[in-house]
DNA sequence: GGCGGGCGCTACAGAAAATGTAGTAACGGA
DNA sequence: TCCGTTACTACATTTTCTGTAGCGCCCGCC
């Protein structure tokens, strides 16, 4: 099975990210583990997608050592997919005062 | 003509904005117009998406005041969504990073 | 005056991706 | 043996995206 980059053909690191960040649930699986591993079936009701697309989300984020699992608690974030996390933190405070701008 | 907001039944602030910035090309749009103003189809070549697709997003961009339309210069960031940029600039940063690890 | 080129943007058919629901296979405990 | 829980898959329907063509507008040019 081939797989090719979407959105870039450049390969560059900065584009290959903003791709798989832009894929629809992908930044918000990343949020929702933020704070402690969490089970398919949690993570499922939590963000609310079909299984087939959690499951396919988070081979991506496997695959992009961002996010594994782990048999006793679920699924998690690794050092990388925290560090990721890290960089998102300040969107937090940062939407509430996006809010009330628009 | 109803707005529904995907991803999301809460409303919150994060949510919305975790929704925006996770539909495709969101975030590669604004990471173009980073530095200066580009018109549409420049915006488009730079890309690679379909017509549609890019005044799809322009227009929630718009409508989240994250981008304008400048007659004179093109479509370009907002105050509000230069702010956004920063909290996303260490992105490019740990991509290389990143890349590296995987 | 009317032609060409650039502008933002739209129409539309076909292709790709997501949804919603059901179900599989493996394990562990009662 | 049956039940519950785990991750994960199948598949028909619906939604979204792509690729291509073209519209209407304005401006400079001859």
């Amino acid at each position: 099975m081939v797989k090719r980059v979407r959105g870039s053909r450049t390969g560059r690191p900065i584009m290959v990210l903003l791709d798989l960040l832009g894929r629809r649930w992908v930044l918000r699986i990343v949020w929702e583990l933020r704070e402690e591993p969490r089970r398919f079936r949690e993570l499922q009701d939590l963000i609310g997608a079909s299984p087939t697309i959690v499951n396919g989300r988070l081979a991506e984020l496997r695959e992009a050592k961002l996010v594994e699992l782990d048999a006793d608690s679920g699924y998690r974030l690794t050092a990388l997919g925290k560090e990721l996390l890290r960089l998102f933190l300040p969107l937090h405070a940062w939407s509430e005062k996006w809010a009330k701008a628009t």
